[in-house]
RNA sequence: GGGGGAUUAGCUCAGCUGGCUAGAGCGCUUCCAUGGCAUGGAAGAGGUCAUCGGUUCGAAUCCGAUAUUCUCCA
């Protein structure tokens, strides 16, 4: 059964057991201060256990793009060593939200395994929870008699709290699990030892396939558990080990999941033949595995970048080029050709890599180049060391150059050096610690106050309302204390969708309370001040700051006409790639290939403004069916978690259709006007436009027509101001030229005149004098012309620079040779005459001072030197 | 968000612990040679050493700020 059916046959299952089959959601996160990733199936549907949303199906299954690059278990180095881990994989899940529980997720499981895939039953076991004495919990005896209604009593083991009992985190639901695993040991390896005695036990071939979570109950602040009003299913099935189950293999990269990416890396790797050198095969797997997750990540929006989560996709890609580098020889970009193999495979089942592979493509191998770049910078600068790398500077390599600790140590190998990797360690500690201590965050308990239930958005309509604080909590962040409230209904719009969130205050009878910012944890709307009310019982009247959200509104409903025209202009390869809209600025990023022309540019101005003064009145759509909204045409972007019910803006259903949850003008003419800042490149394949509209793009013209003025009037009001600066610029340089060409004749003709006055003394042409001359340059230019004319001079020169004494003593090359006289050391002793300092090589030296009455001393002094 | 680098000719880069009249290779211009070429030779143009401030007799070089950019960590 190839993957692709084992998939489909998984969806199938749930669909006729009455659940509702959902898209993955997006493998990057946005309003999630917990998790960068998606790492499980579970994670879309957080709100839906910790009551913040309500779930819009009580069945639902699916398969979830995850990625797993951080935490205990799962390191990125990890990856490709072994043969079961990965940075993505695909879970695969069925959800009950208090509808069926135990009996049926038993049943079912059991049915899909052994039926559907007809996996061997005297290779499975299960485990169930086995009670724990410190929470005061029981064996899971329900899990363990609906078993033994499918398997022999021998095949259930009791697992303990850390493997089956389930906790989203400290606190929140939490429920037993009951696991299945499976033995896909030979029949010999099976009758030596029962796998029975292998399960958990980190053996690569007695696995854990499916986890059957049992969610009944919510861990409290203080511990306790309670039970939750109703009960939930969660579960998860790893769907590589499972392939490999199916497919009979002994690891998850002899699967067709992997195989087809193997072999065409293989291929071009000289056409080495997997599995005949460790190294190499781990070099293949590494690429194998990390092209899917980086390629997902970038077509879910999420791009390589220096922070955050595009670090992490960074970080991955390179570990993935730098293995490719060193053990398989490709020295040029490769890993970019891989996407189109991958796209192709996965184009039924995430089809945001299909429709986007160009753009993925691009990006990747824009990024593999700059990588390589580099790695040889790095090389290079390996060459100076000869001995050995202490960890300060292998550290270095690494921290300030991006050079790679491993390929450090394996070319210091090749060429006979040590590394100290201990100490490299150690520096890394420090670097860790010192970025830790400065991110710190404590996040107090939340202190509930009212009921908790989810928060009503009332700001489409209202600005201001009557409300009452839920709940609160305290956060603490570089020793600044910050309180996030939560309301029974808001004003405030949480920051998303690039628009930021809204300020304002909260009022009572006795208090006034500043909200600085409103954001988004999940579905939670959390409002930020800088203290807590006093008297948070009482009803507050909350109202947003409306000059602010008024001027936001202009920019972001700009930002869907700039998004539309965009896609007039440049066509529809255009997506929104990235988004800010603030009260000053909107900000849009977008894929596109190339530069814009100023002429592109232009039309695209020309277009939004058309619109503008068409004002095109506001069609807000809410609750549409997410379906109908794509089918009237909407435009719904990669990486976005959309739920089952949209909101729709619509100007024009002709121009500009877009799911949004943001706020907008009733019509387009309150936009006023909207004018184009900059265009520039944030990455490859990338664009980004910054434009101001309204009151901003009123100051932003006035301010460039003001400066315009000013120039002209300067300039004395040419015909062609461009030409003429152009001109103004060129005369400078000229100019310029002219003058140091003056100088440099002055200088000559000083030059034959103190040559006129050369003495002969102890065997040197002498020249002692006093001259005045316009600066510093053309002082060293008089010396530097004598010392070619006189082989065996010696000069000392006393020289009045607009009022400033300098001296300058230069000694012949010949002269110089005989090391009797020492520019430097004379003009020391000179420059003291002149209330000054001075220095230089031994044939050439100047020096300054403050006294200018004192270069007649410095002539007699140094006539004594001679 | 925090740390460490970098910014010098059109391009790629040298320039040590202040004291070159700031250099190299490629490219460019002109001339000469060669049957063609990624040819050979000669001469030449091209620089606000990122910007602003400071220290110093003197700053490409040291210090601070800003901008841009690379890199590591969170």
């Amino acid at each position: 059964m190839d993957s692709a059916t084992i998939r489909k046959k998984f969806l199938e299952f749930f669909e006729s057991k009455g659940h509702k089959i959902v898209p993955s959601a997006p493998l990057v996160l946005k309003n999630d201060p917990t998790l960068l990733f998606t790492n499980s199936g579970m994670v879309q549907f957080k709100d839906n256990f910790l009551g913040n949303a309500v779930p819009q199906h009580n069945r639902i299954a699916d398969t979830q793009k995850c990625l797993r690059v951080s935490g205990k278990h799962n390191d990125l180095e990890d990856v490709g060593l072994d043969t079961y881990h990965h940075t993505m994989f695909e879970m695969l899940g069925n959800w009950s939200f208090g509808d069926y529980f135990k009996k049926d997720a038993i049943a079912w499981a059991w049915e899909l395994l052994t039926e559907v895939y007809q996996l061997p039953k005297d290779r499975l076991y299960v485990t169930v929870f086995g009670g724990d004495k410190g929470d005061n919990m029981p064996v899971d005896t329900d899990a363990e008699s609906l078993w033994k209604q499918h398997i022999s009593a021998d095949r259930i083991l009791y697992g303990n709290k850390k493997d089956n009992f389930w906790e989203m985190g400290e606190q929140g639901p939490c429920g037993p699990c009951s696991e299945i695993h499976i033995d896909l040991r030979s029949e010999d390896e099976v009758k030596k030892k029962p796998g029975k005695e292998l399960v958990n036990n980190d053996h690569p071939q007695v696995v854990e396939i499916w986890n059957l979570v049992f969610m009944e109950f919510n861990r409290k602040a203080d511990g306790s558990l309670e039970k939750l009003p109703a009960q939930h299913v969660d579960t998860g099935m790893g769907f590589e080990r499972l392939c490999m189950a199916i497919q009979k293999k002994t690891s998850n990269y002899d699967t067709d999941v992997f195989r087809p990416l193997m072999d065409f890396i293989a291929l071009h790797a000289d056409n080495y033949k997997y599995g005949s050198d460790n190294k190499k095969d781990i070099a293949v797997r590494v690429m194998a595995d990390h092209i899917r997750a980086v390629s997902f990540a970038i077509a879910d929006g999420q791009l390589p970048s220096n922070t955050g989560a595009g670090y992490v996709i960074r970080r991955i890609l390179r570990r993935a080029v730098r293995y490719g580098f060193s053990y398989l020889n490709f020295k040029e970009p490769f890993m970019y050709r891989l996407v189109n193999l991958l796209a192709l495979q996965l184009k039924d089942v995430f089809p945001e890599l299909h429709k986007q592979e160009d753009y993925v493509t691009r990006v990747i191998h824009e990024e593999e180049i700059s990588f390589l770049r580099t790695l040889e910078k790095g090389l290079k600068r390996m060459e100076v060391f000869d001995k050995s790398i202490s960890g300060e500077q292998a550290f270095e390599l690494f921290d300030t150059f991006g050079f790679p600790f491993d390929l450090t140590s394996l070319i210091a190998r090749e060429r006979g050096l040590t590394v100290d990797e201990k100490g490299f360690q150690e520096e890394m500690q420090k670097q860790k610690s010192r970025s830790k201590a400065d991110a710190a965050k404590e996040t107090g308990d939340w202190v509930l106050i009212g009921e908790d239930k989810k928060t009503e958005f009332i700001g489409y309509e209202h600005l201001e309302s009557e409300i009452r604080i839920v709940k609160y909590r305290k956060i603490k962040q570089k020793n600044k204390e910050l309180f996030q409230l939560v309301f029974d209904k808001t004003p405030f719009y949480a920051e998303s969708g690039g628009q930021v969130g809204d300020t304002g205050v909260i009022e009572s009878v006795n208090e006034k309370v500043f909200i600085t910012d409103t954001k988004k944890e999940n579905e939670l709307i959390v409002h930020l001040s800088e203290r807590l009310p006093e008297s948070f019982g009482s009803a507050f009247f909350a109202r947003v700051d409306a000059r602010k959200r008024e001027l936001t509104k202009d920019n972001h409903s700009a930002t869907h006409l700039l998004h539309a025209a965009l896609r007039q202009v440049l066509g529809k390869h255009v997506e929104q790639k990235g988004s800010l809209v603030n009260e000053k600025i909107l900000r849009f990023d977008f894929s596109h290939f190339a530069a814009m022309t100023p002429e592109e540019i232009e039309k695209v101005e020309a277009i939004v403004n058309e619109k503008i003064r068409a004002n095109i009145p506001l069609n807000e759509q809410r609750n549409v069916p997410i379906e109908k909204a794509k089918s009237l045409g909407a435009m719904a972007l990669f990486g976005e978690k959309y739920g089952e019910f949209v909101r729709v803006i619509t100007f024009d259903p002709q121009f500009s259709v877009e799911l949004c949850g943001g706020t907008h003008v009733s019509a387009t003419g309150n936009i006023g006007l909207f004018k184009i800042v900059s265009e520039s490149s944030v990455a490859a394949g990338v664009r980004r436009i910054e434009a101001v509209t309204a009151q901003g793009a009123q100051d932003f013209v006035n301010g460039s027509m003001a400066l315009l003025d000013e120039l002209k009037t300067l300039m004395k009001n040419p015909k062609d101001i461009s030409a003429s600066l152009q001109n103004l610029i060129e005369e400078k340089h000229s100019l310029e030229k002219k003058l140091e060409a003056m100088y440099q004749q002055q200088a000559n003709l000083m030059k034959d005149e103190l040559a006129r006055k050369v003495s002969k003394q102890n065997g040197a042409s002498v020249i002692v004098e006093k001259v005045s001359v316009p600066n510093a340059d053309t002082l060293k230019n008089i010396a530097y012309a004598l010392r070619n004319q006189f082989a065996d001079l010696l000069l000392i020169l006393a020289a009045d620079i607009d009022g400033k004494p300098q001296v300058a003593v230069m000694i012949g090359e010949q002269l110089a040779a005989t090391n009797k006289y020492h520019a430097g050391n004379m003009v020391k002793e000179l420059a003291k005459e002149i209330d000054g300092g001075g220095g230089g090589q031994p044939f050439f030296a100047t020096a300054g001072g403050k006294n200018i009455n004192g270069l007649d001393a410095v002539l007699v002094k140094g006539k004594s030197l001679i």
